[in-house]
DNA sequence: AATAGGCACAACCGCCTCACA
DNA sequence: ATGTGAGGCGGTTGTGCCTAT
């Protein structure tokens, strides 16, 4: 009756993956496939549970991951996509070959939720954060202290913290009425993936600015790439 | 040079769905 | 029809690196 437990969790390894265990794994599938991950750490002598070999393969190990920073126009489709799908990150990562839901959850987590605050949107909603609502007024202090040491150090224009929206986002801006301002927003096609568009390139890099490409990174790490580069071959 | 704080990301946890016995 | 496990998913946390002081 039923199956036999993904893994019983006693004298199994936890933390960071080593090189030697990402060898293992790499090895074992390779040269066997996948059929069930349950058996996978098993059969390759690993000290991990099936689910830790499944995750560690598809966000590091699989060889079509695309390496290093995702561009403006993978940013900008994420944004799209995320006001119409929501929180689904594998919907979202199916449509960037090569992107991992994990990846793009992290990005979405630390860069672009940042992004959309800024600009007074509401990550979740991707409408304009209801500017009377007293409830807001933390999140509307902290961005306005952000703003503030951000151009103590000189890095932004002036005028950054009114940022030039188009004459609809003004519109809803000005409003103080947040019932009108909700009709407004539903009316207007204008999402934050079209603000960011006409954003240009200015919000891009807002926070992280001069920060070097973190492929950079990368290329530094540990991970001996010259191992994954008949991968394809020994897939066919 | 030391250290504190922030950030980015890898990895874990817990829940859900679906397939199987 | 029901119980159980595998796989998948999203939320959250831990940790190492970088930067500022």
């Amino acid at each position: 009756m039923g199956r036999q437990p993904c893994c019983d969790k006693i004298g199994l390894k936890r933390g960071p993956w080593t090189i030697e265990e990402d060898h293992k794994l790499m090895n074992f599938i390779l040269n066997n496939g996948i059929q069930c991950w349950r058996l996978v750490p098993k059969l390759a002598g690993l000290m991990r549970c099936g689910k830790s070999c499944r995750l560690r393969w598809i966000n590091y190990l699989r060889p079509d991951l695309k390496r290093g920073a995702l561009t403006e126009a993978e940013e900008d489709m994420i944004i799209k996509l995320h006001s119409q799908l929501g929180n689904r990150w594998s919907k979202i990562a199916a449509h960037f070959p090569g992107r991992t839901d994990n990846e793009i959850k992290n990005h979405w987590n630390t860069k672009i939720k940042k992004k959309l605050k800024f600009l007074g949107l509401d990550p979740l909603t991707h409408k304009p954060i209801e500017q009377p609502d007293p409830k807001n007024d933390d999140i509307k202090q902290q961005l306005s202290s952000e703003n503030e040491e951000i151009n103590e150090k000189g890095k932004l224009p002036e005028t950054l913290p009114t940022f030039d929206y188009p004459q609809e986002q003004q519109n809803i801006q000005n409003s103080t009425s947040s019932s009108s301002l909700n009709e407004m927003t539903e009316s207007s096609e204008m999402g934050s993936s079209e603000i960011f568009q006409n954003l240009g390139t200015f919000s891009r890099d807002l926070y992280n600015p001069g920060v070097e490409d973190p492929f950079q990174n990368w290329i530094g790490s540990p991970i001996r790439w010259d191992l994954f580069d008949n991968l394809e071959d020994n897939f066919l």
